[in-house]
DNA sequence: AAGGAACTCAACCGCCGACAA
DNA sequence: GTTGTCGGCGGTTGAGTTCCT
């Protein structure tokens, strides 16, 4: 399989890699691949790559899409909030960076991926070594406490709506943002967003719990943010159940 | 100021699963 | 059932940047 894998793998898009453009994307090639999906819309990668004029990979023009051009896109340094959302949901699944950059609206798996990697595995290291640290790595690790929420309620308040009914998944947030509900369809298998204002004392109206749906989880939706908005309706199509998925060992 | 170490992040690679022919 | 195609995911790399000595 191995072999024949990796023939099938060098067949489709190696066949497609031969001759393409590989490195940093230019201005022109961004230009081109925005025009071409704003059009056309995303997927089919292979055919944008070729129709588009982009002598590039069907693979490079979807990964440069999904981690920078895609519209909503959040750039910059994580909140305290979505540091505790990464941490909750990566003892939760591990690396899972895709599943868990839905929960992060406008972030993106590699994006999660390397900010873990960064702050997170080098911490690990730095705590298993307890080697006398380096004044760099010292000031780092104070301006990463820096972001730690003092308040652990505040921290509390954003990371775990804890309980949260088969019926009613939260989605709850802080100023300039919007909470939302997301109706679970189990006919459907589908969550469907509901707007509530954020003082709806509704939330206690759907208590009830079913042990297998039980999860913690939380979005920061962002209400100027139509595309993260449509990105949260296509990915809680198939919404993912932390709980009910760490009990049944998926 | 210079050199090197450490860090960041965009991009690539290899693999896997879904799906269609 | 098999084969080929495609999309997606997690791991890794490497160039550029920042920081420290």
């Amino acid at each position: 399989m191995l072999e024949g894998g990796k023939m099938i793998e060098r067949m489709h898009w190696g066949a497609q890699e031969q001759g393409c453009r590989k490195g940093p994307w230019t201005p022109e090639e961004d230009r081109l691949l925005i025009e071409y999906v704003n059009f056309h819309g995303d997927g089919r990668w292979s055919s944008v790559a070729r129709s588009a004029g982009l002598n590039r990979s069907g693979k490079s023009c979807r990964l440069r899409w999904v981690n920078y051009l895609r519209p909503g896109l959040k750039r910059g340094q994580m909140t305290p909030q979505e540091e505790g959302i990464i941490v909750e949901l990566h003892a939760l699944w591990g690396n899972k960076w895709s599943t868990i950059a839905r929960y992060l609206p406008g972030r993106t798996d590699n994006e999660i991926k390397n900010y873990w990697r960064t702050h997170f595995k080098k911490k690990d290291k730095s705590s298993k070594k307890q080697e006398k640290p380096k004044a760099q790595t010292l000031k780092q690790q104070q301006r990463q406490q820096e972001v730690q929420p003092q308040d652990k309620e505040s921290m509390k308040r954003v990371i775990l709506p804890q309980v949260a009914s088969h019926e009613v998944m939260k989605m709850t947030g802080e100023q300039g943002r919007q909470e939302v509900d997301f109706t679970y369809d189990s006919m459907e298998d589908q969550c469907i967003p509901n707007v509530m204002s954020p003082d709806a004392a509704s939330w206690s109206d759907h208590s009830a719990v079913d042990e297998g749906f039980l999860w913690s989880g939380l979005w920061l939706w962002d209400q100027d943010d139509p595309y993260s908005r449509m990105d949260h309706t296509c990915n809680y199509d198939k919404a993912v159940n932390p709980i009910s998925d760490f009990y049944s060992g998926g």
